[in-house]
DNA sequence: TCGCACATGTAACGTGTTACATGATTAG
DNA sequence: CTAATCATGTAACACGTTACATGTGCGA
């Protein structure tokens, strides 16, 4: 999935500039699919205009500096909903978390505790988030793939939970014994 | 997470070879971490071993072509522990999948239930091969690792499972009544 | 005999990030 | 007066993929 991709999708619900484009897959909800940077928005909706997909108007603004909002064509709505017609590519999950995970035995219990705790805090904090725009949240679609969201992230966080202390059991105790030792 | 940390946690397990480094990435555990090509394993063996973290040697074989055996060094357990030190970048997720459920009302019910049976039943594929991994498996962590993902996978499947009538609700029911019509 | 598994490696290409250039307004 | 927000865009760079080159032995 392409930063193309994601800037068809967003120009699919309305308008947008490269600069708000950039906010929402930052942030809103667009966040889960893509975490896209302006080097990458510019090029590609000038690609997008040029391929007859998107079209752009200036608006100038007064304090502000001048905005390009661009908009669907019929075209970019058909060639965007076309290619949700092809196989899915599968999803991707990359985790630095599971991987420091992996090696906990190699290092002091105080990190591994440390970063579990983090993470459950993390979680939960992208729980809450998750559930605020829940509410506000009036299209179904969305409000579906955020149930969707929380039901794994609850999984993970109960899973941190009742596990945590399993892993730090399994890291080094040299640092307690140390410290104790002093 | 870059392809050259995770030939350095491969190797920190035990000698392998650049292909056997690609299939553990491909499938084994590792694959929750990375899926790392030839094109980009090699090449960073090459400059790892020019770094002085890891050293190689050619084992002949008859039959099959010669391999190069790559084994960490002390320095380059040292980095590889070192790293995980480090603040961990946060994990990255992206589903074209969820992309692909946002726009459910665009798209034919027909279309939306086939693509929810099919990740209903990838998510079954994945949860059994975990399970059956998990039991032949040893390691700690690495049990404590499929757990974890085993927690997140079953969150999805069981969402999925109870509300994949809302989305196929959602859809067009175009299809089914020209279907009908005919 | 066809293709697959084994095994290493390179070159061209694609895609995206980071840092930079530019510049006004507003809130602390 | 400093930093942040708004706003667009480019160039250099990093990183990875795909396709290719090369070659053997084994099973269907």
């Amino acid at each position: 999935m392409n930063v193309r991709t994601i800037c068809l999708a967003i120009l699919h619900d309305g308008k947008a500039t490269g600069y708000e484009i950039r906010k929402l897959s930052v942030e809103g909800e667009f966040a889960y699919f893509v975490d896209a940077s302006y080097g990458s928005i510019y090029p590609a909706l000038a690609k997008l205009e040029a391929d007859g997909l998107v079209t752009s108007h200036v608006e100038p603004q007064d304090g502000k500096p001048a905005k390009k909002v661009y908009a669907i064509t019929s075209a970019g709505r058909r060639a965007f909903i076309q290619s949700l017609y092809e196989p899915l590519e599968k999803d991707e999950f990359r985790s630095q978390f599971l991987l420091f995970a992996r090696y906990a035995s190699e290092l002091p219990a105080s990190l591994v505790e440390e970063r579990l705790c983090g993470r459950l805090a993390s979680l939960k904090r992208g729980l809450d988030k998750m559930s605020e725009i829940a509410e506000c949240e009036d299209r179904a679609e969305d409000k579906w793939i955020i149930g969707y969201g929380i039901s794994c992230l609850t999984a993970a966080h109960t899973y941190l939970q009742t596990h945590m202390n399993e892993l730090v059991a399994l890291a080094r105790q040299d640092e307690a014994t140390s410290e104790a030792a002093e």
